[in-house]
DNA sequence: CCATGCGCTGAC
DNA sequence: GTCAGCGCATGG
């Protein structure tokens, strides 16, 4: 399956990088495969989907992302390496030029408040401290270091900030007739759980509901937009404070300002210090005090008192540390001289698989990306927008379209009610197409042990579950013994039948490609009977009952296929790795702007090239089909197959005769449309002549027959 | 909850 | 080319 990289700045999804992935694809590799394509690196990367922060260890399937959905990567302007250059330089302004500084908007003792890199959020905190770089008489504000001090978590040390990382203290509340979309707040907001309590953010207001507030999430310096948020905390919206010049300063401020509300660390105490706790407290003595002896378990993350430790432990442990509980399951965490790679607590995580199958990477195992709600599921009869003829390359679109929905079932219906649509696939050899009418196979009687989906028959057949629900639909008293026919087969209830792609080896009315949604049928009759395999199967006979023409028949009609949203492009990406790869290996300039949807051209085998020279008489027609072979094998195939349609059968033409008037015939209708020994085209009355002789178009007659698998006469 | 299944892909 | 075997949607 396929997923779209959207950077938050972007609104459109026109620049999407579009990844091929599997379900099972970790989070790093996906880090990779996005530094490989776009040139970011990992750890200036932040991935979010639908809020959620993407971290490593997990995998696409952890996030329950699905097909074409959008990934948002949120680019990072300070990486590691500058973090640390600034941290270096803010070590040396700290010891060589600590020299004290004044600014016109702060000073000592100001409560504001400070964005947090790791969050991207605000949060409360103290000015220690102001200093300007070296002796200078006016320092400009960007230039000087604030020294500050979180005013939560009482024994983290100062650190230092410039003057765009701080602002003044968010303190006045907003009432609810003051919001209106396109005023930015200071909200609270969860990016993992938006329903539950997180940081606070700078907010952009759009639109204002019962539920909630939603807008627009401003994340870090950068201001990230993170779209479509909706804050819960909606009586908490707090002013943004501009920086005030000091002379400027009205004292309307409040002395004390209540801490904003931040996630429970800890939700069996809800925080309470004074509780004793097992959850956040020593998992031993359930007691807080102390805490500078507290040590974590790096599994389960629970904290134990050094001394309350059987044996106690004189000092914290230099590196990794599992707690008792954690260290007895020696199997499960770490083997044999392996590093622990996932972490219980993952593991227990829902949705967590073992396996390292590489199922999930192509289409077989997506799910529906939409639903189609404009009519029940147990509904009869075409579905209102879908015309006959439409083509979808998945079952889980004709799925999503409404027309058949089970994702690989042949029959969709109740037992209790009758079938509402089928599917032909050439799955069951005692099919047999005729296109206006079909005998169709019931399902069962095979061993699908072993995961399977399909297998050869093993046993009879029963007239249940949906060999019931079809045969519910004959207009005739249901008999699961010998079966019946319909007294008056258009009185049945109406089938929607698919034909797929994989029909064309038994039918020549299959689609080229993918599945065609053929119209409603009626079920005539239906009848037990020992199969090809030995076995009873349950055989059905269906008739077309639509007033809309079948895709093959005069005037029918077959539409463009329908892929799967961003799906083209997928496998377009996916082609251009690999001839990166090659191009890479040949360690020749690559060339990766060129990611715009194409559709392959379609390259005709050598034999048929050669047929196709030889046909003079056709030379235009043929012209034409290879001008569109560049739009892909399917325009290519489609456009044969309406060149070459006999004049008097609309079907392929079969054993073909070209006329001196350019018109193609079957041998066999041609023959059959010859009157009293004059001889003239069945279609424009061209005089053939009197002594005209038969002369069948080998070439086109070899070509037809190697593009068309079921290529057959249609009489 | 469980059983069923006319798909689909990558490995061979 | 053949084949194992997966999620998912569905009904029972």
């Amino acid at each position: 399956m396929h997923v779209r990289i959207r950077e938050l700045s972007s609104t459109s999804k026109d620049n999407d990088l579009i990844l091929v992935v599997s379900k099972t694809t970790s989070i790093k590799k996906l880090q990779a495969m996005i530094q490989n394509k776009l040139k970011t690196e990992i750890n200036r990367q932040k991935l979010y989907y639908r809020g959620k922060q993407l971290i490593e260890g997990h995998t696409i399937a952890d996030y329950d992302i699905k097909l074409n959905d959008v990934i948002q990567l949120l680019v990072k302007v300070d990486t590691e390496q500058e973090k640390t250059e600034k941290e270096t330089t803010k070590e040396t302004k700290k010891t060589e030029s600590d020299i004290k500084a004044k600014s016109r908007y702060y000073e000592i003792g100001d409560k504001i408040d400070v964005i947090d890199s790791d969050h991207g959020a605000w949060f409360e905190a103290k000015i220690l401290g102001i200093f300007k770089p070296k002796e200078t008489e006016n320092a400009d504000e960007k230039d000087l270091t604030f020294r500050i001090k979180m005013d939560r978590n009482g024994n983290t040390a100062a650190f230092d900030v410039t003057f765009s990382e701080i602002r003044p203290r968010a303190y006045y509340t907003y009432h609810k007739s003051e919001l209106t979309p396109g005023v930015i707040v200071l909200a609270n907001y969860n990016i993992e759980e938006p329903t539950s309590r997180g940081y606070w953010y700078d907010f952009e207001i759009k639109e204002i509901t019962k539920k909630g507030i939603k807008g627009a999430l401003l994340v870090g310096t950068e201001l990230a937009r993170l779209e479509n948020c909706t804050t819960q905390f909606v009586d908490e919206l707090l002013r943004i404070e501009n920086p005030k010049l000091l002379n400027e300063r009205l004292e309307t401020k409040p002395k004390e300002i209540p801490l904003r509300k931040l996630p429970l660390y800890c939700t069996k105490c809800r925080d309470n210090p004074a509780k004793n706790c097992k959850d956040c407290g020593c998992h031993i003595c359930s007691k807080k005090e102390n805490a500078g002896t507290l040590i974590m378990c790096d599994e389960c993350d629970s904290a134990f008192h050094l001394t309350c430790l059987k044996p106690p432990l004189p000092a914290v442990p230099p590196d990794e540390w599992y707690c008792p509980e954690c260290k007895n399951d020696d199997s499960e965490i770490v083997k044999a001289g392996e590093k622990l790679k996932t972490s219980l607590k993952k593991m227990k995580k829902p949705g967590y698989k073992r396996s390292n199958q590489l199922w999930g990477k192509g289409m077989a195992c997506v799910g529906r990306t939409s639903e189609c709600t404009i009519v029940p599921k147990d509904h009869y009869g075409p579905i209102p927008g879908v015309e006959v003829g439409t083509c979808w390359k998945f079952r889980v679109q004709v799925s999503e379209a409404g027309i058949h929905r089970p994702h690989v079932a042949g029959i969709h219906g109740r037992e209790t009610d009758g079938a509402y649509s089928l599917v032909l696939s050439g799955g069951y050899e005692d099919d047999v197409d005729n296109g206006e009418e079909f005998y169709y196979t019931g399902s069962g009687g095979r061993d699908l042990s072993g995961n399977k989906r399909v297998s050869g028959q093993s046993c009879d057949q029963k007239l249940t579950r949906m060999n019931k629900a079809l045969a519910l639909n004959c207009n005739v008293k249901f008999n699961d013994k010998t079966g019946g026919e319909a007294t008056d087969w258009r009185e049945g209830k109406p089938v929607r039948v698919v034909r797929n792609y994989k029909l064309g080896k038994h039918s020549k009315y299959a689609p080229v490609d993918g599945n065609r949604y053929d119209g409603i049928y009626k079920v005539v009759r239906y009848f037990p009977q020992k199969g090809k395999s030995g076995f009873v199967v349950w055989r059905y006979l269906l008739r077309r009952d639509d007033t809309v023409p079948a895709p093959w028949a005069p005037g029918g009609r077959e539409f463009e296929m329908i892929y799967p949203p961003g799906y083209q492009e997928a496998v377009i990406q996916g082609k251009d790795n690999k001839k990166k790869r090659k191009r890479e290996h040949d360690d020749s300039p690559n060339n990766l702007k060129e990611k715009k949807a194409k559709i392959e051209p379609y390259k005709l085998t050598p034999d048929v090239e050669k047929m196709i020279r030889d046909d003079h008489q056709n030379e235009k027609l043929w012209a034409e089909c290879l001008e569109l072979s560049r739009e892909g094998k399917l325009k290519f195939l489609s456009t044969v197959k309406e060149s070459f349609i006999c004049v008097c059968c609309q079907e392929i033409v079969f054993e073909p005769i070209t006329l001196a008037c350019k018109h193609n015939v079957c041998k066999g209708c041609l023959k059959r449309s010859f009157a009293a020994e004059i001889y003239v085209c069945p279609c424009c009355r061209f005089e053939l002549g009197e002594t005209y002789v038969m002369t069948v178009n080998d070439n086109l007659g070899e070509v037809l027959r190697s593009l068309f698998p079921g290529y057959k006469s249609g009489r």
